[in-house]
DNA sequence: TTAAATCTTAGTAAAACAGTAGGATTTATT
DNA sequence: AATAAATCCTACTGTTTTACTAAGATTTAA
């Protein structure tokens, strides 16, 4: 069970952008640097979070991205979902697969795997961006 | 961030224990046909379960496995620990690697990690086998 | 015109995952 | 004593995912 690099630096980048994007926008090499992350993996991670207009983009020398929206309205879920972080304690959603055959009793964890992927996922549905940024 | 099939597989045959063995030991077999787990994964399983005293064993025929304990004493983190199910949301413990290096503007995130883990965990800590099974 | 930036698509080495395979050992039953 | 059912043990392996890299096209301020 473990956060991939995508969710983590699309989180970092976006708390750096939240940090560091006041009024004019940044670019991602400045990120880079600041994060060290790899200006390539995160030209691929902005492509996303632009989609799901959470950062919008200049183009062109002085360009960069900044935040779309305050960070305040921003929360840890929208972010994941960007880059497809996404919670699955099952693999057997809707037809029945190895593992998991919805019959009552043979898949006696079922209602249990429900009840992770809530609770994780309540934890970044109520974090947003500010939080990580004030202080 | 998803679950392997260790960790569910480990908690689902766990369960099937704490359901089917009253009194007697509880093949793998029984378990292997019961949950869809191969029987060779689960024999894997075991070895670790039994590691750390969770179940207890009997060979030979009429052999199989028993809860080591109530399972009103086994805690969702008991299981996830004995086969290597780990959180891991940081790649960044000691040592500063790619990605995060503990200068405090520089991983912003680094404390949001250390939450989700604890927020995780309680999760596994606070769930007890008992619960699963009883109705 | 240049250079700094975003945009876009492919490819790829390494690691992790999810098992298989093949036996050795123990022991109740016949 | 033989058999078969079970645990125990170690190694191997195909597949998938991860975490990037590479290479270029496009945009635009200076």
């Amino acid at each position: 069970m473990k956060l991939t690099t995508k969710g983590r630096y699309a989180v970092m980048a976006m708390a750096d952008l939240a940090s560091y994007s006041k009024n004019k926008p940044v670019s991602l090499s400045e990120i880079s640097t600041r994060q060290n992350i790899s200006l390539a993996y995160l030209e691929q991670l902005f492509i996303h979070l632009k989609d799901n207009k959470l950062v919008k983009s200049v183009r062109g020398v002085k360009g960069g991205y900044a935040l779309d929206r305050p960070a305040s309205e921003i929360k840890l879920s929208n972010i994941f979902h960007a880059v497809n972080e996404e919670v699955k304690t099952l693999n057997c959603k809707k037809e029945s697969k190895k593992g998991c055959n919805h019959k009552s009793i043979k898949c006696i964890t079922h209602n249990l795997w429900d009840k992770l992927d809530n609770h994780i996922n309540g934890f970044f549905e109520n974090v947003k961006l500010d939080e990580l940024v004030k202080r």
